[in-house]
Formats: structure tokens, C-alpha cells, sequence
DNA sequence: TGTACATCAGTGAACGCGCGTTCACTGATGTAC
DNA sequence: TGTACATCAGTGAACGCGCGTTCACTGATGTAC
């Protein structure tokens, strides 16, 4: 709580620092706390050492401030996908150590990413927000690759969505539910992208599996072994 | 605003008739409002027609409340996916249409869902509530039958619970996102489901897929169309 | 070189709001004698 | 049959809290003349 130190007055000119210490106050207090509710301009303020109107300076209110704090988290997310698909053996191998990575990120930052990915948001800007995203462009890139070489078919976009369905899926119910019994957390992962993974490379060279009755549909997939 | 009708007081020995009015109303506001914290105590009360503290006659307090809530969302949900299984053609399209069935649930009940599965929940009772759950009882039975039949392979259990993941991914975004650019709702449930199905199939017989060369993947895939 | 003035970075105190919760209470209905 | 009493279902008023936001203000630093 005793916070207390006073932040100096930034030089004539310098104003603007403050924007970045009350933005990193905001993403700090997420990790620390793990509370979302923790993030008041109150508790921000206090953390920077600095009154609470000094806020309204460099944002217009909170949600502004949450906004920068979606576009860190979004930054920071695509540094961790990028540099992990660079370690993959192959593009499908690097659509996989992405997958991984994304959730990864997701457990290791789950009030970041619960803000950015798990709020409900009505306004039409936040979604150009995490579409035109670098991070979710990069993506769907990769998918593109998948499918230029020939592992998937289809629009990249859709496909892509898709992936991300599944990843999400894992990520959420991690951040939501931290203390279920969920199995040993890496395996788990990993297992749902490759689901994801093998999913997509499977249904979408056979769209029509679901009129196959069921005898011949497992004697393919067993031919396959 | 103006729902002040007074609620005649029970008969003696029907003090009980309160409980389910205050839970059905909660039910209602969260259906109406489309906002979790539009459940407050006091808008609770209003609706019945009651003062607030009469919800401490029956509820200890707002989470007790809100875990009443849960149970039914999970009642509701075991209904709507066990409808939707009899109308498989067989077990592993019985798996699918429950798949769906979770998905649609979610759609049409966002605020239910996100209080029950995108809430932060830290205490061990609500992992039961959950696991212990019918609906994820009868969903672990469905994939079991699906190991039975030949389809998958190994533990009904984890399978279940990735399956799980891929379902949760896309009504957790629809939920969170519902204005996002998304394909027609229908076909991209159905597609994440269908990816969900397909990779768990796949994958269940094929754990080793990673170490293959990528063309060779490739192969065996196109092998299967 | 001195002084009036503008700008800049920030503050203190207060605003009204809705929230969960508590406490002492009311008033109708049944029961015992 | 009448009356005292217990029980039951609920109420009114208040508690303290933390929140986002606003407004008039301060005081140091630079600039113009």
C-alpha cells in the first residue's frame, strides 16, 4: 500500500512521460494484482505517485486508457508469436509453436489478456483494433503459408479464425478457471493445437465427412496409420 | 424502470416461495439486460417486487446468489445438449450436434454463459460445480462412446476436455466479440466444430505427426480424399 | 538587466452514484390455554 | 370463546466504500519587451 513516493514534475516540454508511467502503472498493476477491478485511476495514480485529475491529461478517461493497455497487449503478444514461429521446422511446424506461444502468453499474462480478449466490447473500433492487429495479421500469413504449401485448403482468413477459435478456447478457460483440474498445462495445450491443427488439415480437404457413415469414415482414418 | 409492483408477502410456511422468484429474476435481468452487472441486489429486488434485504432470507449473499444462477445455466445447457445428441445419426454425429448445441447456447444466452465459464473463479467449489456438472457428465459419456465406436483413441476424459476447449474458443469470442466481423454465425460453429472432431480423430491415432517431413504429411493426407 | 505575462504540468477538494450488507423493526397469522 | 404469545415473512433506514469525473486553483519555468 505504501506506495506513497511523489513523482517528481516532468520538465517543461516533457509532459508526456507521464503518458507512458501512468500506461506502464496500468499494465504493472494487471500483473500484480491478477485483479482486473485492481486498475482504478485511483490505484494507477497512487502507483505513479502523482494526483488522480493528472490522469485526464494524457487520457481522455478510463476507457482511453484501457485502450492503450489493448494495444501494448497486442504488441507484446505479437512479439512472442513472431519469435516463435521463427523456431519451426517447417511452416506448419511454426503455425504450431505460434498456437503454443499465443496460449502461453495468455497464462502467463491472464488479466492482460482477459482485458483485450475476454470483455465484452460493443463499439465498432475495438474490433479493427485486434483484426488489423500486426499479431493477428501475422497469422494469418502463417495460415497462408500452410495453405500455399499445400497442408491446408481454403481462405486463409477463414481458416484462420478458425485456429483461432481453438487457441482461444484453451487460453480463456485457463485464465477464467486457473484452479480446475485441468491436466499438466503444456500437454494440454499443446494437444488442443494440434487438434486445431490436424482439424483444419483434415476437414478441409473433406467437407462432406459428415454424410460418411461411420464404419467408413474409421476405416480411412485407420488406413492412415 | 417502472416494474414497482409490490409482491403480496407468501402464506405462512410458504417463506420458500421467494427463493425461486429472486433466481428467476436474476435469470431474467441477465436474458433482458445483456449485462452482468445488471444484477444487482437491488435491481434483483425491484423486479420481485420485494425489499432487498429480503434476498438474505434465502440467499446468504450476492455469490450464493450468483452460484444458484449457475447450477441452472448448467441445468438449461444439459437439456438443450442432450436434445440435441438424439438427433445424431451416430455417436460421433451425435458428439458434433452437442458441440453445436454448447455453441448455440452460448449465442442465445451470452450473460449466462460468460457469468458460468468466462468468469474468474479462484475458490475449489465452482470446479465442481462444474466437472461434477450433467452436462459435462453426459458430454465425457458421448466421447467415450465415440472410443467405443472406433473414432477416437484414448482417455474419454482428456479427449472431452480438448474437445471442450475448441467449443468454448468460439462461443467465448462470439460472446465477448459479438460485433466482430465474423463469418455467418452458423457455418463458423459448425466449421470449429467440425475441425474439433476431425483433429481429435486424427490426432488420437497419429501422436508422432510432428516429426514427420512436411510433404510426407502432406501425402497422406491427400491420400485420404 | 528587470519585470510583466503566458504557458505548462500538475493538484485538492468535492460531486453524485450505486453498490453489498446490517440492524432493529413491523404486522399478520397461527397456537396454547 | 377470548386472549396472550410465538413465529413467520418481510421492511426502512442507514452503514461505509470506492468509483469516475469535474472544477477552480497553484506554482515553477520560460519568453517578450
Amino acid at each position: 500500500m505504501s506506495e506513497a513516493a511523489v513523482r517528481p514534475r516532468s520538465a517543461r516540454g516533457k509532459g508526456a512521460e507521464l503518458r507512458g508511467e501512468v500506461l506502464r502503472a496500468a499494465m504493472d498493476l494487471l500483473t500484480e494484482t491478477g485483479e482486473e477491478d485492481a486498475v482504478s485511476l485511483r490505484a494507477v495514480a497512487q502507483r505513479v505517485g502523482v494526483s488522480v485529475p493528472s490522469i485526464y491529461l494524457h487520457f481522455a478517461d478510463k476507457q482511453a486508457l484501457l485502450d492503450a493497455v489493448c494495444e501494448e497487449v497486442f504488441a507484446a503478444l505479437d512479439v512472442q508469436m513472431r519469435a516463435a514461429a521463427l523456431e519451426g521446422t517447417d511452416v506448419f511446424d511454426g503455425l504450431r509453436l505460434q498456437g503454443i506461444a499465443y496460449v502461453r502468453f495468455a497464462v502467463a499474462n491472464p488479466e492482460h489478456y482477459r482485458i483485450v480478449l475476454m470483455r465484452k466490447h460493443l463499439g465498432g473500433d475495438h474490433a479493427d483494433l485486434v483484426m488489423a492487429s500486426a499479431a493477428f495479421e501475422h497469422f494469418v500469413a502463417s495460415v497462408q503459408e500452410c495453405v500455399d504449401a499445400g497442408v491446408f485448403e481454403g481462405d486463409a482468413d477463414a481458416l484462420a479464425l478458425r485456429l483461432w477459435a481453438a487457441a482461444h478456447g484453451v487460453a480463456a478457460l485457463l485464465v477464467a478457471k486457473p484452479y480446475f483440474p485441468w491436466p499438466p498445462l503444456e500437454d494440454y495445450i499443446e494437444q488442443v493445437v494440434r487438434m486445431a491443427g490436424m482439424g483444419i488439415a483434415l476437414s478441409s480437404r473433406m467437407a462432406d465427412c459428415d454424410n460418411l457413415p461411420l464404419p467408413e469414415l474409421v476405416a480411412k482414418l485407420n488406413a492412415l496409420r
